[in-house]
DNA sequence: GCCGTTTTCGGCCCGACTGTTTTCAGTCG
């Protein structure tokens, strides 16, 4: 199996859970976490960088003791330290700690004590009795334990960011009508716009004497309250999401915001920063010496090291702290940029709607030009079209494009990729088309090496145009298929074509490192809504934000261009033969 | 295990809340 930076990052965190377990140096099972996180998010493979020979200790957060470790996990598969480390530590004990009430400590307490290696042990141990008699866990954490295995809260739950996002907005919005509140805002994860998140953040800036916290305590659809103090609350909701409040006064808002919006690792960036500067940066604001000098304001805390204000998306220790102090971080593309939408659906396949309506609502958000993308005959279970349908749609999108003024509709199709890398349709309308949008459908179980020879294969054909959702990922249900990113991404290089950003959200793919990627190689990026309605072209904006993540600026989008322009660039396209 | 514009050794972010404790460890974010 390829090595995938997934994979590296994956042995660094389970090293990193029973160095935890076994009470070892915790900056050293910090060093694991910080190089899995690193390596998981670093846009570059691994498995290339060594091949090529690369210096990984220049990776920030790789020293020369983790570079080996790197080194023999590309070359042999595996590691020789985890399963050293897994020969002396039963299997099951890093799920003890995913356990709500049980961490490193209490794990190997139950460990030593009761010979507790599993779920199933603790639940046998709890049953008859023994638990009990382990120093330090009373009627309330035994309680806590129990309900937390019969719900199965160590089971890891992530929402999309899109669900997350529906239930924070509702809890901001009563929560700005409570007595004594003066601001609200969502931070966490879903700040940052993170395409899936564990649990929901709010940040509420309150006068004293607000009820702000009773209300949240109460809220409708909760499941328990799970911790209630005067500053901070969490609560789990019945569709098992929990949620923290932080409550502040108005003038520590911005730092208390900045704390809860992460990501950790950032913000562990900037506080070593700031001690470095006879400066210290916590919840509450920025502190020189025992003066405080700012924390009001989100910005006081980049304003303080005189760097430029770091937008939420950037904040993942991507290299945006080193990019903002020389004050080159890159302008973002936003929601405003874009002029048209490259990827929807109408009744001609599985969509709800008329072009017309499509046409029109895209018109209504400002765009300038949609291209109608039906699927095409092979994807039966979306009624993909065949050649006398394909014919009538192009015709009703030549009298639509007489009829409708200030909107352009441009001819195309979501083509199937075909097994052996063949488009289906037609050469004869292939030919005819604006542009086209490629995606795999159907074999996703392919190896890797046949997978990407597939799509490389489709990228070669003269018509070929964007390469839509390219890992094929439904978040949280499906992985994606594997396939060898880097080599597609030099061929899209090669070609002058284009990869998709599909704003679905629960597609959001390509991710925000791959887009990073795409960008580094100089490939555009088309960001895409896929909408199957209407109402669905709103999905721009997760797109929008997926992109920011990925450090995409107007200029990498090909969709920010104006019409004349993008039709200029789908005749280079078009024009490309192999040689 | 990483890192260095005082350092190649000795640091490593910081605070709230809970539960089981008589002053604090563990967990969590």
């Amino acid at each position: 199996m390829h090595t995938t930076n997934r994979k590296i990052a994956d042995i660094f965190n389970e090293i990193a859970d029973l160095l935890d377990i076994d009470g070892d140096n915790p900056f050293r099972v910090r060093a694991y976490r910080n190089a899995a996180r690193v390596i998981l998010s670093y846009p570059e493979s691994m498995k290339t960088l060594v091949e090529e020979g690369a210096d990984l200790t220049t990776i920030p957060g790789i020293g020369t003791e983790l570079a080996k470790k790197i080194t023999e996990i590309v070359k042999t598969g595996r590691l020789s330290y985890l399963e050293k480390l897994r020969r002396t530590h039963p299997s099951g004990l890093e799920q003890l700690l995913k356990v709500p009430g049980l961490g490193p400590g209490r794990v190997r307490l139950l460990h030593e004590m009761l010979h507790i290696n599993t779920i199933e042990d603790l639940q046998k141990a709890l049953d008859e009795g023994r638990v009990e008699k382990v120093p330090g866990f009373g009627e309330k954490l035994i309680a806590k334990i129990k309900s937390g295995i019969a719900q199965k809260h160590y089971e890891e739950k992530r929402f999309r960011l899109y669900d997350a996002l529906t239930v924070a907005e509702w809890i901001v919005g009563i929560l700005k009508k409570t007595k004594g509140v003066v601001n609200v805002e969502i931070a966490g994860s879903i700040r940052r716009r993170k395409e899936s998140v564990h649990d929901i953040d709010i940040v509420a800036a309150c006068q004293p004497q607000s009820d702000t916290m009773v209300y949240f305590t109460n809220l409708p659809r909760i499941d328990k309250v799970i911790m209630h103090g005067a500053t901070r609350s969490t609560i789990r909701l019945d569709n098992g999401m929990s949620v923290d409040l932080r409550v502040v006064t108005p003038d520590t808002f911005g730092a208390t915001l900045h704390h809860f919006t992460g990501s950790k690792a950032h913000n562990i960036a900037l506080r070593k920063m700031a001690e470095e500067r006879g400066m210290k940066i916590n919840e509450y604001g920025i502190f020189k010496g025992k003066k405080r000098i700012g924390g009001e304001k989100e910005s006081d805390i980049y304003d303080a090291f005189g760097m430029s204000y770091i937008v939420p998306e950037l904040r993942e220790m991507r290299g945006e702290i080193s990019l903002a102090q020389k004050h080159r971080l890159p302008n973002l593309v936003t929601e405003a940029d874009i002029r048209g939408d490259l990827h929807m659906h109408t009744a001609y396949s599985d969509g709800t709607q008329s072009i017309k309506k499509m046409a029109l609502a895209a018109q209504k958000m400002g765009y300038t030009y949609i291209a109608v993308t039906d699927h095409t005959e092979h994807l039966h279970i979306a009624h993909g079209m065949d050649e006398k349908r394909i014919r009538k749609q192009l015709e009703e999108i030549d009298s639509l494009n007489e009829e409708l003024q200030g909107i352009t509709i441009l001819k195309s199709a979501e083509v199937d990729i075909l097994e052996d890398g063949t488009l289906d349709m037609p050469e004869s309308i292939l030919n005819t088309l604006d542009l086209t949008v490629c995606s795999i459908h159907s074999k996703l179980t392919l190896s890797q090496s046949k997978q990407t020879a597939r799509i490389l294969r489709a990228i070669e054909h003269p018509a070929f145009t964007i390469l839509a959702h390219p890992t094929g990922r439904i978040i949280g249900l499906r992985d994606p298929y594997p396939i060898d990113m880097e080599q597609i991404i030099a061929a899209a290089k090669n070609r002058g074509c284009i990869l998709e950003l599909n704003a679905q959200p629960d597609r959001l793919d390509l991710n925000d490192v791959y887009c990073k990627m795409a960008k580094e190689a100089g490939v555009p990026i088309a960001v895409s809504s896929d909408a199957h309605s209407s109402a669905q072209l709103e999905y721009m904006r997760f797109g929008i934000w997926q992109a920011r993540r990925g450090w995409l600026e107007k200029a990498d989008v090909i969709n920010t261009l104006d019409l004349d322009a993008l039709r200029q660039r789908l005749k280079q396209i078009k024009s490309y033969s192999s040689s």
